[in-house]
DNA sequence: CCTTTTTTGAGAAGCCATTCTCATTAGTGA
DNA sequence: TCACTAATGAGAATGGCTTCTCAAAAAAGG
């Protein structure tokens, strides 16, 4: 479908090579300018629907509605969800077990384990969003 | 803040007592509706507003963007989602490691472990949702 | 039963992530 | 470099859950 290479999908490309943890539109965006490439959140909606249609992409749903995006290609893991700055990062967690006690009239296909709390970088008190919109 | 008691209130607290899982707005409609009692969208949300301020409630959101409300006076838990007719229900799943797993770098508040898949009831094929969409 | 005041219902409005439109920009192949 | 299209950007439009508005209904206390 896609047919040419452009600044703004090898922008997100390496936007998402370095991340460690699925990435919502706003941030892609933030990120690709961050790296010196401009681009909207059209386009940054228009790449990564077609990396999800191509299977390269997988959708990241959490609790905040917002869809965040991975790369396909990693092994099973979780995701932890600063409630200060809106990051998620990936986990591990062994979960051979939740298999295990799913009652029989459930028929399970896949499962989430996602973790809330705050991370390193932020301090209780006020979000980081909060300090962005102040300065 | 609540000062008189109503028929849709009362119908509400039954249809709670009866909930196997969380409930959407519209299930909390429907389910009031089936025991008799007319309920307006905008009364659910009233009602349940009240119950998570007093604390007498809790919301859940999975990944389909619904709050979903549940008492909030049950013990740990986890939840099933349906696909085919998006009903939550309450699951038992041991998780005592999940704290244990979690990296120095993050402070944990909660956690969350959702099942999806589909249950007893639906029959793989369409979504019941579509079925009440034909008849 | 009557009055007072809260609650409800129906639909309009709000909110926000996501999608669409279309004029402009920029890959690409020659 | 040119011409041809595909891709992009800005902002408007969409869609769906949730909240608001206000006239009408219904608790509650005499």
């Amino acid at each position: 479908m896609s047919k040419r290479s452009t600044r703004q999908k090898r922008a997100i490309e390496r936007v998402f090579e370095a991340a460690q943890g699925p990435l919502a539109a706003r941030d892609l965006v933030q990120r690709a300018l961050a790296l010196g490439t401009k681009i909207s959140l059209a386009t940054v909606y228009r790449i990564v629907s077609e990396g999800v249609q191509n299977g390269v992409l997988k959708i990241v749903r959490l609790e905040d509605n917002v869809a965040r995006y991975e790369r396909a290609d990693q092994h099973h893991h979780h995701h932890f969800l600063c409630e200060r700055c809106e990051q998620v990062f990936d986990i591990a967690i062994p979960c051979e077990l939740v298999a295990h006690h799913v009652p029989a009239e459930f028929f399970m296909t896949r499962h989430e384990i996602t973790l809330y709390g705050h991370c390193k970088e932020c301090e209780p008190g006020r979000s980081q969003r909060d300090e962005a919109l102040q300065s």
